[in-house]
RNA sequence: GCGCUUGUAGCUCAACCGGAUAGAGCGCUGGCCUCCGGAGCCAGAGGCUGUGGGUUCAACUCCCACCAAGCGCGCCA
């Protein structure tokens, strides 16, 4: 039972008998002793004339209910909360159902089916994936499991912009290092790219490219570039589904297409030699320029056309991951989506903040062209994908965070990241050591799980019980950290009760039902590490 | 100057879209291994939730002003 389905009664019983209320919550109860759940509907029923509201009839009415009271210990009224005690019967039969839905559990027809498409990293070609791009990666990755484990249609998707001034950039730079190479004097362009990795791009070129062409030299860039970036996403266990290209999207005749339609609708407009898009009608500040005087595109143009793209093949929903930097292009694309037919609250923007390193004190400028950053290869290399991911996951993607490499590389063992899966291969040692004294799988799920009598018993499996809760909040929110932290508290949860108590022990029924729990306890840590896409380890 | 985001324990972050005594990890102090792995557990210290107002039965959460940090404000991409 949800929160939610206790919701669903008592509006039911509080309108059949004739009451009227706005808005109210029920929630998991905040302390033990508050039971299972609470909910604050008698401070919404409450007469503004007196100080305290009267729960006592309000109680009264909720308990003449049959289901009410087929499903609920006792009813209390606390400092005007009404809080619901679930009959033991009910918290027992979550080790049943976990037992039985295995890697299902959590699992929600909450999306419908509908379909989402969630676009991430998208990073220029330009160079290899820096920290703030990992930490879009992991993100991206995270919110599509989630969204698809809750019964969404996901498709992940990069957008690759493979043409345009910078890409032209990057061969003209290429061009220079590889003359250099060979003692041929060429410069680097002022705004140009001077990473270690266009020398080695460079140094791996054959003989006899001095006569190529910048074309040549833009090629051989974007493609080895390009495949660092798919080796680094794949390392880090992050999955698109389709790359699409600003150059194919440019060579199709979107672009025209889209700006065809909008001048239909009368959404463009020419003035100053420019053409411009009537932004403004859709709330942007400022209407923008789609083509300049010069008649070619701005960014916004082929940016429109690409989500007119996405619009069209279908999707009820989207969701971009973007920087900080890309925080004022909020509006405008709002806009074009709105232009487009779509509606705008159906996009959702969410804009990944910035981590900034430190090494001790010294905080580390990154700046792609001048070759100084740290990228998400060193970061894995140092710290481990997994620790890497966790470090991102746990935090709320707007939380501006500061990381110190120095401590991260120094304290690895002390990530909480470690602790969780410390706690995983405890619970899976225990298993083994059940399986050495021929407990059989049959025996356990046939354990009498009300032998689980141990206040941490029940604390644990009250936990295992919000599971499908605290995933249903993260879908809906769109909030990793929600999960991250839940598989944390539930790690904690296990290694205390570990302490406290020999699941193993020479009472067999016991052992049984408290192997049941922890069989519970590894599938749910299972099924959360699998959402945040975090290694499962069967030895540490 | 305007806009967006963020200010919570010494540090890094939570707090279930207004709820009950603001919680974890790290660090600090003191304890705990004859027994399923001590990468762990237990106890303790540590807070005017940036500041000042307001709304409410109830504010970390909403509104206003201010302070501080980050990022934006091109016919760049």
């Amino acid at each position: 039972m949800k929160p939610h389905d206790l919701k669903v009664h008592l509006e039911k019983i509080l309108s059949e008998a004739g009451y009227k209320i706005d808005r109210f919550n029920v929630f998991p109860a905040a302390r033990k002793e508050f039971g299972d759940f609470s909910t604050n509907v008698a401070f919404k029923m409450q007469d503004p004339s007196q100080k305290k509201p009267d729960t006592k009839k309000i109680i009264h009415l909720i308990q003449q209910d049959e289901w009410i009271k087929e499903n609920f210990e006792k009813i209390e009224e606390k400092n005007s909360f009404i809080n619901f005690f679930l009959k033991d019967r009910l918290i027992y039969s979550t080790i049943s159902e976990i037992l039985s839905r295995k890697h299902e559990y959590g699992k929600s027809p909450y999306g419908q089916n509908k379909k989402i498409l969630v676009e991430f990293v998208s990073a220029n070609p330009t160079g290899p994936l820096t920290i703030a791009h990992g930490r879009q990666a992991a993100f991206g990755e995270a919110i599509s499991r989630i969204l698809s484990f809750s019964g969404y249609k996901v498709d992940r998707e990069y957008y690759l912009n493979d043409c345009g001034r910078q890409m032209e950039l990057l061969g003209i730079s290429l061009k220079a290092h590889y003359l250099q190479m060979k003692g041929i004097p060429a410069e680097i362009p002022e705004d140009g790219y001077r990473g270690n990795y266009m020398k080695d791009i460079a140094r791996k070129l054959p003989e006899g490219c001095e006569n190529r062409d910048n074309v040549f030299f833009e090629n051989v860039a974007r493609e080895k570039i390009l495949q660092t970036i798919k080796d680094d996403l794949k390392d880090f266990s992050v999955h698109f589904d389709r790359w699409f290209s600003e150059k194919h999207l440019r060579s199709s005749g979107s672009v025209e297409k889209i700006i065809e339609q909008l001048k239909k609708k009368e959404f463009v407009y020419r003035a100053d030699g420019a053409l411009w898009f009537r932004s403004t009608a859709f709330g942007d500040d400022k209407d923008r320029v789609l083509i300049k005087q010069d008649s070619s595109y701005t960014y916004l143009a082929p940016d429109i056309a690409y989500h007119a793209d996405k619009i069209q093949r279908g999707y009820d929903m989207l969701i971009n991951l973007w920087g900080p930097d890309h925080a004022g292009y909020v509006p405008r694309i709002k806009a074009a989506v709105a232009a487009c037919g779509f509606s705008p609250e159906k996009l959702r923007i969410i804009i990944v903040q910035l981590t900034t390193l430190y090494r001790g004190k010294e905080k580390l400028s990154m700046s792609t062209r001048k070759g100084q950053f740290i990228t998400l290869r060193q970061l894995m290399d140092e710290v481990g994908p997994d620790a890497t991911k966790f470090f991102f996951l746990f935090r709320r993607a707007e939380s501006h965070l500061d990381f110190d490499l120095e401590l991260a590389k120094k304290k690895t063992e002390e990530n909480p990241v470690y602790y969780i899966q410390y706690a995983f291969v405890r619970a899976k040692h225990i298993m083994m050591f059940a399986r050495e004294r021929h407990f059989t799988d049959d025996e356990v799920a046939g354990a009498d799980f009300s032998l689980l009598k141990e206040e941490d018993e029940i604390e644990i499996l009250k936990k295992l019980k919000n599971f499908p809760l605290t995933v249903e909040q993260s879908a809906r929110t769109l909030e990793v950290s929600k999960i991250a932290h839940y598989i944390l508290e539930l790690a904690g949860a296990f290694h205390s009760y570990y302490q406290k108590f020999r699941v193993v022990d020479e009472n067999r029924k016991v052992s049984c039902a408290r192997l049941a729990l922890v069989k519970c306890f590894l599938t749910v840590m299972h099924n959360g590490l699998e959402l945040l896409g975090i290694s499962k380890p069967e030895k540490m």
